[in-house]
DNA sequence: GTAATTTTAAAACGTTCGTTTAAAAAGGGT
DNA sequence: ACCCTTTTTAAACGAACGTTTTAAAATTAC
């Protein structure tokens, strides 16, 4: 069943990188075969569509994430005393920079899709994870309310989308920004630098105030 | 020299919609031609080029919102008191909302070209704003120094940055957001209403503390 | 009213895309 | 060795793309 290095790994590998850099529109199958020293029918041969190929990338860093996260998080829920924000967010370290490992800059690449699904298509991204992941995602929830029960769910709700927001967009674009950061005022960071730095802002927003007090 | 209804400003007006729906890559010249109801040949002749037509989109609504942004800006600098970070970020309400007289829902297609511009291209706009707009970017910066003295210039660039992408993102995807909202707890938003409500946690998080105090 | 210019129109161009086909090559089981 | 299944390969398909061309129509200037 499998060999050396599969054709099919081969070119999940090189699609998730041009699907990072260059968006799915823009990547064509004869881009990625090539990059992966394969056919170009084996595309259609091994996932059907390029449509399929798509999913398929995006499930392979899931299926990594995904687990990693839950078992932090169900930790994080089971033990006795009140969490930080911080503590519920520094969870996703560890599974984010496993993503490192599985694939060279695998947490950007991640995060990059991540923010693509929800913008290229209409919410297909949404389906996929609640559906295969709606008990990872509750838990988000529950730990989240954990570290700060004032929170109503509609607050909850929008501020998680907040979130996403901050953290997809930051990662998205880590390249670019650390870039600026070296040149501007030579400070040197890398992506794990750059999650610890966001993290303590994604705290801070989830636990603004609602109060209408001045600042 | 000009007409009835310019079929410039017709190009321009089915591009930015289509462009905010589908990307740039997946909207075709023939899909912004028919919606026009001009012809296909026009975009070439009026615009050079697609890319140049995307060019024209984005400046448009540019040409509108910083100089609006610039002159709230520009006077909560000159006024003595020290303001709020509210204030600053309230600032860019009204620029927005005028973005939706333009245009329907002008201010979220401007957010949406926004984050694409982002994305899709390799910062490429990043240098025309800053080209074009620089001192509005200045005066950004400025106002939030005023409000928040302790930030140094690194901490100020990053969080612009988490803000960004929290504005880009929550307002990219405000139509689905809206929907959920309304299906799954009844509550009814337009877009200023989602503005008012990201804009304390944008304060909040640009206020973080630096201090690694348990919260 | 006529000439010059600008704008619109239809058609075709060459390229690239995702996908399909059909045959060759490789692998596995007995 | 043989047959059967799986995989790889090269070539071609039709469709859609941005762009160009050429001529007709509309507008402007005198």
């Amino acid at each position: 069943m499998v060999s050396k290095l599969d054709t099919k790994t081969r070119i999940l590998d090189a699609a998730e990188s041009l699907f990072a850099e260059h968006g799915f529109s823009d990547t064509s199958l004869r881009l990625i075969t090539t990059r992966a020293s394969v056919n170009l029918a084996s595309v259609n041969y091994h996932f059907g569509s390029k449509k399929e190929l798509i999913q398929a990338v995006i499930a392979r860093h899931l299926e990594l994430f995904m687990p990693l996260l839950n078992e932090k998080l169900t930790a994080l829920c089971a033990q006795a005393e009140k969490p930080s924000l911080l503590d519920v967010f520094n969870s996703f370290v560890d599974p984010l920079l496993a993503l490192e490992k599985q694939s060279k800059n695998g947490t950007v690449i991640f995060m990059q899709l991540l923010g693509r699904s929800y913008t290229d298509e209409q919410g297909h991204l949404r389906w996929y994870t609640t559906t295969h992941y709606g008990e990872v995602l509750a838990n988000i929830t529950k730990a989240l309310l954990k570290a700060n029960p004032t929170l109503s769910s509609q607050e909850l709700f929008w501020r998680l989308h907040f979130t996403l927001g901050t953290a997809v967009f930051t990662m998205s674009s880590s390249g670019a920004l650390m870039d600026i950061a070296k040149t501007d005022f030579n400070q040197d960071i890398d992506v794990e630098g750059l999650i610890r730095k966001v993290i303590p802002y994604l705290a801070s927003g989830m636990n603004t105030s609602t109060e209408t007090t001045s600042m």
